[in-house]
DNA sequence: TACACTATTGCAACCGAGTCGCAACTAGAT
DNA sequence: ATCTAGTTGCGACTCGGTTGCAATAGTGTA
């Protein structure tokens, strides 16, 4: 982070949460780990500062399916891209790495001339714990 | 639709539009195209009809990368799923069908031993006529 | 180490998508 | 023609996120 980019207590600490955090991060979650640490910080400070990291692609947004609101999650950019499952039931959240997976998008980028800033794949469904079908 | 739900003409109205509809539409192009059928239907009415078709599987809900804000588009369902590319310089919205990509879901399926209800793959990037990595 | 310049912060007001409670209306079964 | 539960429209509301702006604080320079 330079040009420009000045290194501050609060993107520190933000950047600090999202690194290390064992779970999906919202906005207001985030915000209150911060105010932990730097109790003066302000919902602006957070939303501007994963904004900047979300343009620099060090940290991905979630949408996890929308189960919970429309919030979003955050998480930082792994090194090799992974998609998300999304319990309907439970609520659990899944990760998966795969060749396809890797495959599929160099058959998009080669395919279709598309050049591949950042993907997302979703899917909503039942876990290995509440699989049937069910109702609506 | 049957089982206690009622085919009223806001519904029809509604359906009829995303059936029909040529490109991917938010709730306030579908509210407006619905009031020139049927000008007395509500904002309200869109979105708890959107809400139905979404359970009921006859619509699926997409972000397209949140490129134009928060809002969510719709499409019919489609026989064969595909993925959404987002040009982030154009605006431009491409479709895909892939033997991959559905391989990649059966790989799921089968080795999480998740049951899919509903998936959703979106790409954002620089598609090929504004191809140029490009800075922030 | 002090200075200056400008990026960044915090506050408060604001925005827009979507939701809720409720009385009035109506599709569809009898 | 009647009944009634599903549905609509209205108004108020929630909530995630943004904007304008004055005050604050990193960081390069001397």
């Amino acid at each position: 982070m330079s040009r420009g980019l000045r290194m501050t207590r609060q993107r520190r600490t933000i950047l600090e949460i999202v690194e290390t955090a064992k779970t999906h991060l919202d906005a207001s979650q985030l915000l209150r780990k911060a105010r932990k640490v730097d109790p003066g910080i302000d919902r602006v400070t957070v939303y501007r500062t994963l904004g900047l990291l979300k343009r620099h692609g060090l940290v991905d947004e979630l949408d996890l399916m929308h189960l919970q609101g429309e919030k979003h999650f955050y998480e930082r950019r792994p090194e090799r891209d992974h998609l998300h499952m999304a319990c309907l039931r439970c609520g659990k959240i899944q990760e998966f790495e795969s060749n396809l997976f890797d495959r599929l998008k160099g058959q998009i980028q080669r395919e279709c001339h598309f050049h591949i800033v950042v993907s997302r794949f979703e899917i909503g469904g039942y876990c290995s714990d509440c699989r049937t079908p069910a109702k609506s």
